[in-house]
RNA sequence: GGUCGGAUGGCCGAGUGGCUAGGCUCAGCUCUGCAAAAGCUGCUACAGCGGUUCGAAUCCGCUUUCGACCUCCA
């Protein structure tokens, strides 16, 4: 098999796969802002991720996976006084800051759950990592890379670029940094405009503020995720990942921290997810068009045309590579509802064809097709996590399997063998490392019994020919969202809606 | 303004210097009591203009155009 490679946005380039300690990975994604609700734009880097962190455990790996949840309001805003995103709306709510953040933790969790994105390994909290966080602050400030004013800390950014590279990660010049034009006010207290905050003076009104060696304040926003991932993960562990969109100033500012911190870089693989678009435009808060997770659950949005499930959400991702952009309309998700249908049923129906054992393929084409389409899904995905191809894969198997239930291809036609590892191929993207579920859970009991009993009724009104009996069986389930479906083999099934 | 990245068939989207990506839609056919589902067949695209090459959607240049980042942002 094919070793894993993986793009690297630091190198800009792909990359083997190393771990530092064989048959361990260390993966550390940016988690979510608690001071609001998750959008479909949030979607994407979890989801990506979690096939990450579902393939490097298919491939044996021991994988730890640290994803942050950003519950203190550190958010530095330029052009006005340091103000704390959280305590604001926490005011604005009449809310308590933590019942605030931990509303938005649970409906976070909550959709986390409802994607079927597995948890991860530690999910540290910026206010309960207060203490590392002044610390390395206080790290930097000794070797001489920050400087205190006014009870706020700034990073040297231009004593940090004279001798360590930087902006390599986000292709940025330091020089274009400092010649920006635009003006803006509170810069007074920065000796250059490229600095950024490791920590920010906080006035008492301020609801979150904590005490520090330089007096009441609040952690700057880069220095979370540099003290937290480094505390679980170790001072330089596999791989970083998050949306494009944190490359700069979040993700260069982690590694100048650390770097001056620790003595080194934080990371060997940076990942970077790009956007979802919606009219070709970013889906961000700033451009006021998020669809919020409960709102495409529900399809409660003028946008909207359908709810959308979550299962169908996560297929349209995966059915994209992570560093393209991927456009939203009702049209795309609807074809993927469609497409996601279509494929798990087969892979339903598949688990259920028994070969008749014998090793001697009678269709020695359809077998070397079907072989083929199944080894090259590990390649796809060795190919930095290539969701996209393994898909198209699995759905050009699709009606070879299908062809196997309606009777138009032989189930010998392929070897005992190749159906295992059709079988197999299945169950271990789909399921395993894709990580999809049905769209429907188990129906309840009692609505299975009397499905059955109407079924029962309707197969005695076919065997009579007694069609209009039949039929409106049919046709009265079918307005009400129940669909019954007539099988090859005479047998009958029923869907819900 | 600076940096970077895109422009693929009706729609969504892979992708490689030469061989049908795939999905959805649409049309026809087969199967089926009729449906539905499924199978088969068809619709064959790579923004424009130059260049490199035996050969480019894929490499280079220019043009047009969209976007991301440069400020909180997944």
């Amino acid at each position: 098999m094919s070793e894993l490679f993986i793009y690297n946005s630091y190198t800009r380039q792909k990359e083997k796969f190393e771990p530092i300690t064989p048959g361990y990975a260390g993966l550390y994604v940016c988690g979510p802002t608690v001071s609001g609700e998750s959008h479909l734009g949030h979607a994407r880097p979890y989801i990506t991720f979690d096939i990450v962190l579902r393939y490097l455990r298919h491939l044996g790996y021991k994988v730890r996976y640290v994803r942050n949840i950003t519950d203190a309001g550190h958010f530095e805003e330029e052009g006005r006084e340091a103000t704390d995103k959280v305590s604001e709306k926490a005011v604005l709510e009449k809310l308590e800051p933590m019942e605030l953040v931990t509303k938005y933790t649970n409906l976070y969790h909550n959709a986390m759950h409802l994607f079927n994105c597995v948890d991860p390994s530690i999910e540290p909290t910026a206010t309960g990592h207060i203490i590392e966080q002044i610390s390395m602050i206080e790290t930097i400030i000794e070797k001489g890379y920050a400087y205190e004013k006014n009870g706020s800390v700034y990073f040297d950014v231009v004593k940090y670029a004279a001798e360590y590279p930087y902006g390599t990660l986000s292709g940025r010049v330091l020089e274009d940094q400092l010649e920006t034009t635009r003006e803006l006010d509170g810069q007074d207290e920065k000796r250059n405009k490229a600095d950024f905050a490791l920590w920010k003076n906080a006035p008492p009104e301020h609801i979150m503020r904590w005490k520090s060696p330089w007096g009441y304040g609040f952690p700057g926003w880069h220095i979370e995720c540099s003290a937290m991932s480094s505390k679980y993960l170790g001072e330089t562990f596999d791989i970083h990942g998050g949306g494009m969109d944190l490359q700069f100033p979040h993700h260069e500012s982690e590694i100048a921290q650390s770097t001056i911190a620790h003595g080194h870089p934080p990371v060997h693989y940076w990942m970077h997810n790009n956007m979802i678009t919606i009219n070709g435009k970013k889906m961000g808060k700033s451009y006021n068009n998020v669809i919020k997770f409960t709102e495409l659950f529900s399809g409660n949005h003028p946008i909207l045309q359908q709810a959308y499930h979550p299962m169908v959400v996560r297929f349209y991702i995966l059915q994209t590579h992570y560093r393209s952009t991927l456009d939203f309309s009702n049209e795309a998700l609807q074809a993927s509802e469609k497409g996601f249908r279509r494929l798990w049923e087969a892979g339903e129906f598949l688990q259920k064809l028994t070969h008749p054992g014998a090793e001697t393929a009678a269709d020695a084409e359809l077998e070397s097709k079907v072989k083929t389409l199944c080894a090259e899904c590990p390649d796809f995905m060795n190919d930095d996590f290539n969701t996209a191809k393994v898909i198209a894969n699995l759905f050009e198997l699709a009606p070879v399997i299908y062809g196997m239930k309606g009777g138009q291809v032989n189930v010998a036609a392929i070897s005992a063998s190749t159906m295992t590892l059709l079988k197999t191929t299945f169950k271990t993207y789909l399921e395993d490392v894709f990580g999809m579920q049905p769209l429907q859970i188990q129906n309840n009991n009692k609505l299975d019994v009397v499905m059955h009993v109407l079924m029962e009724i309707r197969k005695e009104a076919k065997k009579r020919k007694d069609f209009a009996t039949s039929d409106d069986i049919r046709n009265k389930l079918a307005a009400s969202g129940v669909n019954l479906k007539d099988e090859k083999d005479g047998s009958m099934s029923y869907s819900v809606e």
